[in-house]
DNA sequence: AACGAAATAGTAGAAAACTACTATTTTATA
DNA sequence: TATAAAATAGTAGTTTTCTACTATTTCGTT
């Protein structure tokens, strides 16, 4: 019996996914929570063999979570769920500690496939999506994380600031917001604005 | 019995309450497919009582798909699923002859309510919602439509064309594309285009 | 303490976007 | 078949963004 603990902020989805995977033989729902912080909580007070995690949560994303797990050195296997398949995405998945990673959109075969994989080696992913981090890790240049003051100027673009506005409100010069402006561009490989708040936006930076 | 559809591009979700409606008593799920398209298919071949259908899938949108279902005169009830609350998105999936609306985030308990209500009253909506509408029409000037060429400016601005560009794309003038960016700014109150990305994107017409 | 990344700031010029108008033609529909 | 909305196109000037550089200071990590 595989014991499964639940993270995903959407009632809707946490409800059906937990009634679906109770009905297997092998699998017993034992916690569902809609946030990272209740993950935490709860895994002090036991610890499923797998745990379901949506990365796209309010108060406290997967991310965190995650790197939390990896840190209290739980022995919960974590399968991250998410929508996204960015290979900048999948690759923090893994980096942050997850042991297993499947899209939303995949059926109930397949999940629970993943959740018996996952127990039985301690790994899971699927052939297309080690292709995807292997490609991006040959053409990589490394130097392509978004940095934290650079986030803080992508908000303020998108909520309108011209680069003049956006100096006033850090108090820095409007040089300096362009150059940031600048080296966004740069790193992300975007042409404009419109470009920046669209990726922004889409990748959850914002 | 209630006779159900289910409409929704993951397929991870539509499993999952596929499984959690069936074990309701008074509910029967007859049919769970992945896109517009399809329910147009299938609703030739059998007319559920209610069709919970996604608004957000792509190939066809649920608005596409709740107007071919008004015009068609088909009798299946649509309670609509979506996880926007803007007041705009809900006026429209109304409009477009849903007869309930609910969020993804709701509960089972939520949700069979919403079924149940929808089946014996013929329209499902909470408090919550009905404010929403209401009072967003308390202060409607009306004539905030954005047209379909403009729809089709706003994605290519999105996709990081410049004016001529899409002046270029489209087969028309250069001013023409800068008229129509202006009206739409002007229609949105939008300050550039870092808010007509995001607000597209939020409110779904990208 | 040394290193690299991040944050800061500058010059200068080109390209694009924005403001503020007017005005004609096309299209949908009451 | 009127009428309104949408799509088209223009002039003219301003502001903002983007490109292409260089360069110093601050900060976190090894």
């Amino acid at each position: 019996m595989i014991s499964i603990m639940i993270a995903d902020d959407h009632q809707m989805f946490r409800e059906g996914l937990s009634v679906m995977l109770d009905s297997e033989k092998d699998i017993q729902v034992i916690d569902v929570v809609s946030n990272g912080k209740e993950v935490i909580k709860r895994l002090g007070l036991r610890t499923p063999d797998i745990l379901l995690l949506d990365i796209e949560m309010p108060l406290q994303d997967g991310f965190d979570t995650l790197k939390w797990i990896k840190n209290e050195k739980i022995p919960t296997k974590v399968l991250a769920l998410t929508m996204h398949k960015s290979s900048e995405f999948i690759k923090r998945i893994f980096m942050s500690g997850a042991s297993g990673y499947i899209q939303k959109d995949m059926g109930r075969k397949e999940l629970v496939k993943a959740i018996l994989t996952l127990y039985k080696e301690g790994m899971y992913y699927t052939p297309e999506i080690s292709k995807i981090v292997m490609e991006s890790l040959k053409n990589k240049n490394q130097k392509s994380q978004i940095s934290k003051r650079e986030k803080e100027i992508i908000k303020l673009i998108a909520d309108q600031l011209t680069t003049s506005e956006i100096a006033k409100r850090l108090h820095i010069s409007p040089k300096t917001v362009e150059s940031h402006r600048q080296n966004i561009l740069l790193k992300l490989s975007l042409k404009n604005t419109a470009g920046l708040v669209k990726y922004a936006i889409q990748k959850g930076i914002i």
